[in-house]
DNA sequence: AGCACGCCGACT
DNA sequence: GTCGGCGTGCTC
């Protein structure tokens, strides 16, 4: 027979080539694209993943593929393309791209083994701190992987000085490759080998008549005979006080079979939904059902569907609209996927999934065990679950026949891998993978990036509206006030699916309260909102945009800011332990009581935190029940439920909660929304800092008026006049787009060009701004040799944030129409790369 | 990433 | 003369 070669990716990050292996005789057959299998790679054994077959391999000298990890393919062949485009799209290792798709635990890399040699050592004063410490480590624990001995030394550079210790011999090395590190679960099982009416005459094999294992042996005997059929072992342990040795006794004289069954780690497992049933729909709804549904019909049938964008304002029924989709997908016999920004933060919308469709859904969050998280991927590979729900990674799940991929609020950031490569947006990975598998993409939200609509517009792809909110709480309005021994409220309209207006805003301008003389956050028109709300025993959350304010310490005599050692941020003042704590790193110091630099006094906090907002509001309002929403209150395992719940409830009245406030929270009795300072993330130097503003500000005026109590929202600003505040103030998305679109075309940004940003981390700022400089000079001869006429840099510069956990960063955008096509195949050696991406500090 | 090969500076 | 620095290239 002729040995049948097999292209590979190998599970190395940095490698992106592939290699051709030939399949030994004994796994003939066996070995199909999307396989996972160990090869030999150079001196080590490593993971990977079969492409293809190919007739002729591209070497002369083939080594064997050298194990199959799982019989069953590990990718689909749609995820093998689909792991191709995405490494093109992203400037990655496919290989990277192909690790997103396997689970892990599954997925191993190969590692280093370091082992101590017995032979003493001549000179161990000359040893350096790492090198007495590793020693140290291994006489301690024995030998360790590379991965180990990277834990044990966070952030050093590590490997030098261990190699200097390999070649002075006190060290050993040799490549390993763990096995996989999840497996199936398995449980015993025992069942009886004989007629239950013969096991009264079997006394004679159970041992010395008498003694205790006789009687332990002959009642478990009698517990099987009760028990027709296979059961689990600990049920014939504690029925019985037998042992597996008892068991096993057993099984050798031929009177009991054991077994093993696979046991299912299902997070679902102990939860029931009653099972729900789908509402009435509005017209708009309709409307846009007929569309989605006609779709799905006709991407079934194999004919390629282009994407929808579901434009509609929070609480306007876009999620009913998933669920139709998700249940016509299901009749079709696909399968669907189903995007949602942070598990924990939408748990109202993950109940709707689980309630529509009972023991169907697979749940994917970052709480999951890998054993859980490995059997939803197999129970998803084996076509046993027909919904997966999840955050971005669950785009990767190896349905059979994927029919349907939903992204919901899809402007979300947590959609975007800015952690490590591959360095993708999951919006437009769905919009290739629907590609690739003849799927409906379904992308919702009520802020769509400009870049997204301005795709949409250009390739004439349907958006469709959903402009009205749906008044979906009459009935839990009415119970709660009932609750309080409140009037009911009027209520326009006598439908079920009646809609409401959105909320007004009044912008206030926080310098005439300044020259007004009010020092205080609290602008008089928000003070009176307050107690417009408290007396109406209704609720108000305040919203406190963290992010790029500061609640920094500076010196008021000589200017000093307090910034963090190692990142070079401001610090953040935790008053309850006096502390100062920076939020990028973690590093913290006791407040001090002279400022560092001229040792003035007149050191104090500045600016605002959740902390403080609640001090103030508890002075102003001492009758008030306030609850903090942020990520100190929130950090125990259910904090997030248990917080909303007593805020639903109505065990407190005010709200102050940060960036969290703006996801999928419901919450009826809240009429009023307080902005404390709406400019703050404006002044980014970022090109997407109005956009984020804009969207920020619009999903926080959702939260107001969802009931017939109506609602309204006050945002207080220092820059009034700005498009991004003004438009969201009018709920005006158009306004805003219109105005954005115009902005970034005359500055030459995304959508009107594209950016890939090169980032580079050095821990000396000199070697960091060195390497920037050579990195420009090399693309600047790029762009010339290949007369990229519309290309340019922006940078080299040191990035807004210019330290971050001890390293410099330094960035060159490059902008062009197609950067990415400028860099690719080109080794960019240290280098960060991303391609689009969403923000460039 | 790891490892080999390779070409210049200070040591037994 | 060699040991060792890290630059470059390869791993099927």
């Amino acid at each position: 027979m002729n040995p049948t070669y097999v292209q590979v990716a190998v599970n190395i990050p940095q490698v992106s080539g592939v290699f051709d292996y030939h399949v030994p005789e004994d796994l003939g057959g066996e070995i199909v694209p999307g396989c996972l299998v160990v090869v030999p790679f150079g001196s080590r054994q490593v993971q990977g993943v079969v492409l293809r077959q190919v007739d002729q391999p591209q070497v002369a000298d083939t080594r064997p593929v050298n194990a199959l990890i799982d019989f069953e393919p590990v990718l689909t062949p749609i995820q093998l393309r689909f792991a191709q485009w995405l490494a093109e799209r992203t400037l990655s290792p496919l290989s990277t791209c192909i690790d997103l798709m396997v689970p892990p635990g599954l997925s191993q890399q190969a590692d280093m083994l370091y082992h101590l040699n017995d032979a003493q050592l001549s000179d161990p004063a000359r040893l350096n701190d790492v090198q007495k410490r590793t020693i140290a480590l291994l006489q301690e624990r024995g030998d360790l992987r590379g991965r180990q001995l990277e834990a044990a030394f966070p952030r050093r550079n590590w490997k030098p000085a261990v190699q200097a210790l390999v070649r002075m011999g006190v060290l050993m090395t040799r490549p390993v490759l763990l096995p996989p590190q999840v497996q199936p679960k398995m449980a015993r099982n025992v069942q009886l080998a004989i007629p239950a009416d013969q096991v009264g005459q079997q006394d004679a094999l159970l041992g010395r008549a008498g003694s205790q294992a006789f009687e332990r042996r002959q009642r478990a005997l009698r517990t099987l005979a009760d028990e027709p059929g296979v059961v689990d072992v600990t049920w014939v342990y504690a029925a019985s006080g037998s042992s597996l040795a008892d068991l096993k006794y057993l099984a050798e004289r031929g009177l009991v079979r054991l077994g093993e069954s696979e046991v299912i780690r299902d997070p679902l497992r102990n939860l029931t939904w009653a099972p729900a049933e789908a509402p009435p729909l509005t017209l708009a709804q309709q409307k846009v059902w007929e569309e989605i549904h006609r779709a799905v019909h006709t991407s079934a049938q194999g004919k390629a569907s282009p994407p929808f964008l579901l434009h509609g304002v929070t609480g306007s029924g876009k999620t009913e609209m998933y669920l139709l989709a998700v249940e016509e997908t299901l009749r079709q016999g696909r399968q669907a996927i189903v995007l949602v920004p942070e598990i924990s933060l939408t748990p109202q919308t993950v109940r709707r999934f689980q309630a529509r469709f009972p023991g169907k859904v697979g749940l994917i969050h970052s709480r999951l065990s890998q054993g859980e998280r490995y059997d939803t991927w197999r129970r998803a590979r084996a076509g046993l679950l027909q919904v997966i729900v999840g955050p971005r990674s669950a785009l990767f799940s190896p349905l059979p026949n994927v029919g349907l991929i939903v992204v919901d609020e899809c402007h979300d950031e947590s959609y975007y891998q800015a952690e490590s490569a591959p360095h993708y947006n999951a919006v437009a990975a769905a919009v290739a993978m629907a590609r690739e598998a003849g799927a409906v993409v379904m992308l919702g939200t009520a802020t769509p990036d400009v870049s997204l609509m301005y795709g949409f517009q250009l390739a004439k792809w349907k958006v469709l509206h959903l402009p009205d909110r749906i008044l979906a709480h009459r009935e839990a309005v009415r119970a709660q006030m009932n609750q309080f021994g409140l009037q009911e409220p009027v209520m326009d309209g006598s439908e079920a699916t009646a809609s409401l207006p959105l909320p007004p805003v009044k912008i206030v301008d926080m310098r005439l309260e300044l020259k007004m003389g009010n020092r205080s956050i609290f602008s008089r028109e928000l003070t009176s909102a307050l107690e417009e709300t408290l007396a109406a025993k209704q609720q108000a959350i305040l919203f406190l945009n963290r992010r790029g304010s500061a609640s920094y310490v500076f010196c008021r005599d000589c200017g000093a800011v307090l910034r963090c050692p190692r990142c070079d941020l401001p610090l953040t003042y935790h008053r309850g332990e006096d502390m100062l704590i920076c939020h990028t790193c973690g590093y913290r110091r006791k407040m001090p009581n002279k400022c560092p630099m001229c040792a003035s006094e007149h050191i104090r906090q500045y600016g605002m935190g959740t902390e403080k907002v609640e001090q103030l509001l508890k002075e102003r309002f001492p009758h008030a029940q306030v609850l903090r929403y942020d990520a100190e209150t929130t950090a125990g395992k259910n904090a997030h439920d248990l917080l909303l719940n007593l805020f639903a409830n109505h065990q407190a009245d005010i709200l102050i909660g940060t960036q969290m406030l703006t996801k999928g929270l419901d919450l009826p009795l809240v009429t009023l929304v307080g902005v404390i300072l709406a400019d703050v993330g404006l002044n980014f130097p970022d090109y997407r800092a109005a956009e984020r503003t804009f969207q920020l500000l619009t999903q926080v005026a959702g939260r107001a008026g969802r009931s017939p109590l109506g609602g309204r929202v006050v945002l207080q600003t220092f820059q009034p006049k700005h498009y991004a505040i003004l438009t969201a103030a009018r709920h005006d998305y158009q306004a805003f787009y219109a105005e954005e679109l115009a902005q970034r075309r005359r500055l030459r940004q995304p959508p009107f060009t594209r950016f890939v940003r090169l980032l580079y981390r050095d821990l000396k700022a000199a070697a960091a701004e060195e390497s920037a400089q050579e990195m420009a000079r090399q693309l600047r001869g790029w762009i010339a040799a290949g007369n990229y006429k519309q290309t340019d840099l922006i940078g080299p510069v040191p990035c807004y944030f210019n330290r971050l956990n001890g390293y410099y960063r330094w960035q060159i955008i490059v902008r062009g129409p197609d950067p990415a096509g400028l860099l690719r195949g080109r080794s960019l050696g240290d280098w960060v790369v991303e391609v689009d991406p969403p923000n460039t500090l």
